[in-house]
DNA sequence: ACCACGCTGGTACTGAGTACCATATGGGAG
DNA sequence: CTCCCATATGGTACTCAGTACCAGCGTGGT
């Protein structure tokens, strides 16, 4: 098959550069000696990648476009549980490469072109969030594009990547043996973050917001100050 | 003088990158180019600049310093406003570019390498946040290395950036005339998410939690509700 | 047998970045 | 004034990434 072929003779540039990288270092590989030890010309090389770079993140595309899906995928009501699978994807993916992921991190923990690759290729993972986080808040919240609500989802789509990546560095380092619980962890933390009524947030008028207390105190030694801050509030 | 001399060269080169890029477009001015325009040799070039992307970042290596240097500053206790105000340095250089950081806009919206080189730049802010925004956070809350704790702290470094970047934007694209103030806004709002107490935050046995309200119903209609839940949450 | 098409390898070219050397300028020591 | 040293500069030659182009080769269809 061509296909087959053409899927080895990747595979192969895909290996033998992770194996010359690892062994001359990044600098001192030359495309040149990946062909030659894959067995393909230069050629071909510059066929199946762009750059030199770009054999190191052979998935990312892919990735990114699996992402895409997920999230186009899911209704408005699922949304933050469409983020959340996204994101797991992502991971999961990572966690099955095992060596080759760990091999990639040490690549781009010492090749400063290859960090620099790898946070472009980051970027594309927030673009994409973000562009969803968008338009769900957008249309969660009223029609008008708040400037507030814009941050928010720019933040947001930030904060899905970051613990993302926390989560999948820590694996990476050795530092955890159960990436997926601290995932979850750490994106239900991000979604506490943004949850959909911060405290802080003013009611518009003839809006009424009720805010849930637990406190140690008795509810009578409570009231009183409550009701000193409510009618400080300006309201009746 | 010599250091005149030199800083002219340098701007020269800045000055005539600048225009070369804009307009043959980034791919098709070489370097050759540029130091004839500006009137050196190329191997000046590359002593001022290590690659042909840095010069239209010429003020960035000192930017991220001064940043640093302005975190290294600050007391513990101010530690929220020393970010906030070396957020706001990096603010008050591109404002004052005026022009220049138009053009440099326009150039890493439409050329991927220099936008590549941008996002590379933007995460060395993010590390300078992070590291100061870490070491503060761990020595307020405990000596333990929480692993909450490091995920908020990265969270909190990128919601910085990112918020400056997004008030950035917004005046490189003539949407504002008041950067500052919607610099503060977003700031606030930055600060907001991740104040020390966030609302959703249970407190421990032995602690009290006031929380604010402000509603537009009567004050006796809300008691009850409240009442309930109170007794609800398990507390006497 | 012939042709059309897709994949491949080779060659030649541009241009970024590096290494090295030769020169000028400028200031200080004698 | 002259010698000397340091520094900035310009030029030359080289490596290598990336591009463009062309030629061969197998496969499949007619």
């Amino acid at each position: 098959m061509e296909t087959r072929r053409t899927s080895s003779s990747r595979e192969r540039m895909i290996r033998a550069a992770y194996e010359l990288f690892e062994q001359r270092g990044f600098e001192k590989t030359t495309v040149d000696d990946i062909a030659a030890r894959a067995g393909v010309g230069r050629t071909t090389f510059f066929r199946a990648f762009a750059t030199k770079e770009d054999v190191i993140f052979p998935d990312h595309d892919t990735l990114v476009a699996s992402v895409r899906e997920r999230l186009a995928a899911a209704t408005p009501a699922a949304a933050l549980v469409a983020v959340t699978e996204a994101a797991r994807l992502v991971l999961l993916h990572y966690l099955a490469e095992g060596d080759l992921a760990r091999s990639r991190y040490r690549l781009t923990s010492n090749v400063p072109a290859l960090r620099a690759r790898e946070i472009s290729g980051q970027r594309q993972y927030q673009r994409t969030f973000h562009a969803f986080i968008r338009t769900w808040m957008t249309s969660a919240s009223g029609e008008e594009t708040d400037a507030g609500t814009a941050l928010r989802a720019e933040l947001m789509a930030d904060a899905v990547v970051t613990a993302h990546n926390h989560v999948l560095r820590q694996w990476l380092r050795g530092r955890t043996t159960t990436p997926e619980v601290d995932f979850d962890a750490a994106m239900a933390a991000v979604v506490e973050l943004f949850a959909p009524q911060p405290a802080a947030e003013r009611p518009g008028p003839g809006e009424t917001q009720v805010v849930v207390l637990r406190t140690q105190r008795d509810l009578d030694d409570v009231l009183p100050e409550l009701k000193r801050v409510l009618e400080g509030g300006g309201s009746p």
